[in-house]
DNA sequence: CAAGCATATCGTTTAATGGCAATATCTACA
DNA sequence: TGTAGATATTGCCATTAAACGATATGCTTG
């Protein structure tokens, strides 16, 4: 279905998560990989995977291999211009709220190549 | 809950549904009782008032009692300034989707003095 | 090519959503 | 006041969505 409403309606969808938009507004500081967010998320690792799924269809990120990870960014070049206004939308937004500063600055002391995810589970 | 977060994924859940973003494109052209809503939409009348309280919730309309009637119109004064963000881009969008150009033409042959809620749903 | 780590998928459970019929509430008016 | 129409609420069912553990896949490196 090439139907504008639904790619919408599927937009909107994605922005309908508190998880989902926290992941884009970390995705704002630098691409991240799905451990890094599972770090600063406390979600487990396939529900972060999940998200970035429905992230990605409604063409709010792209994917990237990096070696054994696997990096996702803005799409800044989506099909549609939709999901670009929201994504600039979303960065004049939230500016205020602390928990989203506070996993900003939690991001600079997170490096990929320091995370291992199975004994972090724990 | 004074999240902008929650509020925000508030808005963004309203603006999920086919249905109520149709609602919403509808009460561009005009306000809109809920009869007459039931009327383009096809939906049973306890859908379209769910709807149209998700939608007030999102601070996305205002309801004023007009006689028997209950008259919804797009909200231009809300608290947060994120619902007429979100109402200016719709405004700006689905411009060309035939299904919607259409309900709206077939607005103008409705009145809601001419509706009878009862006998329709037959 | 085997081991290890990162990520994706599968299967399941629970919670949230959307739809409707039935019913309650509110307004107008005879 | 009592009847009728418009809207809201309630209760229920079907579907979707979110979370997780278990497991499969993919990449890197010994």
């Amino acid at each position: 279905m090439h139907n504008e409403l639904n790619a919408l309606v599927k937009l909107m969808k994605a922005l309908s998560d508190p998880g989902r938009v926290t992941m884009l507004k970390l995705l704002e500081t630098r691409p991240l990989c799905v451990c890094e967010l599972q770090q600063c998320l406390k979600l487990a690792q396939p529900t972060i995977s999940k998200h970035l799924r429905v992230l990605e269809e409604a063409q709010l990120v792209v994917r990237n291999r990096d070696g054994q990870w696997v990096e996702y960014s803005l799409n800044n070049a989506p099909d549609t211009p939709h999901a670009t206004f929201m994504l600039n939308a979303l960065h004049d937004w939230l500016k205020q709220d602390d928990k989203l500063t506070a996993l900003k600055t939690e991001l600079k002391d997170i490096d990929r190549r320091n995370i291992c995810a199975r004994t972090e589970e724990q």
